[in-house]
DNA sequence: AATGAATGAGTATTCATTCAT
DNA sequence: TATGAATGAATACTCATTCAT
């Protein structure tokens, strides 16, 4: 939908940037604009004010976020398979770019703006729905064991991959987050195929 | 280890009722002292400064917490048992205290200072290890599966109960947690104790 | 109504001396705390914002505008006397404090915001409504001839008073404004009670 | 005198048409450029400065009000006629061209600049001039009293002309200004002429 | 003749903190 | 123990203006 021109992505990349060195503290239009070299103003004629700024920031991680769901979705495979790759590439993509990870746990952030929390939210509730959704059709395939409820799948594995995330962040980046979730998927996965 | 004053109490409960509305953002000196009906330097005979302050109610959240984990560690119950109690009592916690739920989630807001993230990482950390501890000596006693290894257990177990007080959280506190918690334990421990 | 603390009215001073010298443009927080050698979040200690700042200096005049009026009105004396009181004290007002006549044509400087241009208008306002109802009284009593409307009248007394403090103004005081009061006051009497 | 290309005359009614809309803090570069549909950039190209566009403003309105009154003027008729069509024509101006108004008020809008405030300064005091010019051979040919000072009578004729404007200028332009402006003038005619 | 990109100086306002009382 | 008054540093944002294209 909206289209960012080369220096909006550039804008918003400082952002991401830095909203992963220091919080949104450190999110300052002074901060963007000396990382850019540019002078503060300068931003302003790229985003109308800092809040329009997030919102794009935002808009664009929403986009790539559901872009990698939808791609996943559409893959001709089993519906564990499925997860497995949204589990792996969303992992994927965080050892990539870590700063990403600043933006996924921004809810807290933009506590005090509608708008921007909301749109947090919805990233997050859009990838909760798809999950809960494989899963409700993988359970019909008998491919994952139904007598755990579909939603109740979805919140252990989102809160897992957060939770690993989160860890992998607080510490520094100090271990294999790739390499680690490979091994937190299979025991995932373990756990949603098994039977009594 | 550090004891409070009534007054300083107050004013740490107040700082939390403020995270809870609205972020860190709000968390200012001024809106403390307004919502006490003190002046701000008034705090300043209670705290040396903001900083301190923040590092005594994540102290006191800390041992909270710490007391909270122990007590379920002392019970002479099963390790099952432990972790249910710990799992219900925790979310328990939160459904008496919704505001305390905002410090569960601060992590980002203390990003730019290493101490105080340090201090939110250690609760997590603590909580971590003790579930997995738990859980080790539950593989050996054969109550939970052995074939997934302790810590994603612990991942899994952190990770769904951090995930269900944020969709509360962001929600608007709109189900009741104390009812889906124990809904999403029993799921917890089906998968934990079943064995293909 | 509202009583102004000592600092309050040092500020709203200021601020009419400054609106004195250079307009509005001139009227920013940085020159008024210059000019009374403070600095400028010290004046946030005394009006919420600049907005409350101006509705409170133009709440002084209104008040001062508004006793001037009803001191006049309260003599027991003939119509004509009670509009040559409002008319040589008023320009007399401004002989004392010259700066004043700033404040009196501030309604297109305060155009952008509604409230502030309420308020001068309804300085006016008033003025114009008890001109009107003391020329009507007057006509009735003979004092005044009653071949010219009332309001036609109130707008050339009033029209006359502003247009001389513009000049005044305009001329950079050249002139004594308190001397030529009384003449062209002498002037409007004539017409006023002549009768063909 | 100063002749000016059809561009610069869109742009000096941009800038007349926005100072009507919000005072001088609304003639910006910015929303000049926003009105006519170019960049601010562009503007510079037809004015060195804004400085510049605005003494070309005055310039325009200075020459418009001086032909006004050179016309009325040559009228081969009395004096009191001529008054009349000044009083009359002026008032029928801004009937049409309602944002003129903001123009003739605009002397504390330019406080802060010399030249800018003397020019409107001139418009004002060529009026009055010629007004008292009038009506000095008015009142040697028995026209017009001769008991008041012939600058109090251009006092009053111009005073009240622009008290009329400014209070249709704040009630909205709610009346209807040209009828209103007959009945005025009427009233001034009648005690121009009157005598003991 | 016009624009996209940029900027130095300024604008109101907020923040944590200090100090005299 | 508390406060009224103050402040340096920072905050988002605006303004007139310039310059390369």
């Amino acid at each position: 939908m909206a289209e960012f021109t080369a220096r909006q992505k550039e804008i918003i990349d400082a952002a991401i940037k830095l909203m992963h060195q220091g919080g949104i503290q450190h999110l300052t239009m002074k901060n963007i604009a000396e990382q850019l070299g540019i002078s503060e103003p300068a931003i302003y004629r790229h985003f109308k004010n800092k809040r329009e700024l997030l919102l794009s920031m935002l808009a664009q991680f929403k986009q790539r976020s559901g872009d990698h769901l939808r791609r996943a979705r559409s893959l001709n495979t089993s519906g564990l398979k499925q997860l497995e790759t949204i589990f792996l590439e969303h992992l994927g993509q965080f050892t990539t770019h870590p700063h990403m990870t600043a933006v996924v746990f921004s809810e807290e952030a933009f506590q005090d703006d509608k708008r921007l929390s909301e749109e947090v939210f919805s990233v997050m509730t859009t990838a909760h729905d798809m999950i809960t959704d494989i899963i409700s059709q993988a359970q019909q395939n008998k491919e994952i064991r139904s007598d755990i409820p579909k939603e109740h799948f979805a919140l252990m594995i989102l809160g897992t991959l957060r939770m690993l995330v989160k860890r992998w962040r607080l510490s520094g980046y100090s271990f294999d987050l790739k390499q680690e979730s490979i091994h937190v998927w299979n025991s995932l996965k373990t756990l949603l195929v098994s039977e009594d």
